[in-house]
DNA sequence: CTTGACCTTGGAGTGGACTCCAGGGTTTAC
DNA sequence: GTAAACCCTGGAGTCCACTCCAAGGTCAAG
């Protein structure tokens, strides 16, 4: 029989965050002792790991929610973590361009901004941050 | 002579975001009209756009902060800068790097879990998202 | 003179996933 | 028998950069 803690250490998680889960609704509530202590099962042990292994493919909470319940109305979720899963690989695709673009232009800034580049009266990297067409104004309706 | 939405709008943010700006204390407190509303100048365009333009390098408001600070005192922040950039340089290859790392993970997830591999009793997905060693389980102190 | 668009303030809410707290009760080890 | 280490609860705090709110004051157009 495992308690609130010994089952998070097996998960690698902390106590709060299972108490956290099951006030999400991730997890059911938990069995008790006579004085009201949490105590779990194998099956506890699954849960969190399927959770936590989730996690580490980026899907959130509320996401791994609408997968449990799938599987706890005895269906398989694979059709809909396949979807998860498509969705997810497109907006890291998406996040991997962005960061490409910001990449190149800091790059091209720390060429042109330096501890060296300082003129006196003239902050270099001002104009640099600044960016002429940072405001985007209007164009009138 | 601005108001606090003129100049929101030449820039392109919110009036509540200058005011935002302005308790965080990257804006000094600006002037008032004798009934109290703020009023701007040139000058607090060219801060904001330093701002925003600061963000759109991935610059925290803490870093901007700093960076305004050492402006303030009439020195160059160009040196500091320069250090921000090249640390978001390395966090953000960092961050390339763990997306590239979890998108092929999601891309050999899809491959292997999908609508068709449903077998009954079995949930490939379950296994797939499991990942055995899930938990980080110490091995003692 | 009225209407509507602005301005002021302090404070609360957002999202995501925890994390910590006080103020109790319980169990375990010595 | 007592001290340490656990457990319980509900609620608040964390980070970040806003964003929205109510309740009131001010200003410009017609």
């Amino acid at each position: 029989m495992l308690t609130v803690s010994k089952l998070a250490k097996m998960v690698g998680v902390g106590p709060d965050t299972i108490r956290y889960y099951e006030r999400e609704g991730l997890i059911p509530e938990a069995e008790r002792t006579e004085s009201g202590y949490r105590v779990y099962d194998e099956g506890a042990v699954r849960r969190l790991r399927f959770i936590r292994g989730s996690q580490r493919f980026g899907l959130r909470l509320k996401e791994i929610k609408g997968l449990l319940e799938v599987m706890d109305r005895g269906l398989c979720p694979c059709g809909h973590a396949s979807d998860l899963v498509t969705a997810r690989i497109a907006e890291i695709d998406q996040q991997i361009a962005e960061l490409r673009v910001l990449r190149g232009d800091l790059a091209r800034l720390s060429e042109d901004v330096g501890p060296d580049r300082c003129t006196p009266g003239v902050w270099p990297c001002e104009q640099e941050l600044i960016q002429v067409g940072g405001g985007e104004d209007d164009d009138g309706p």
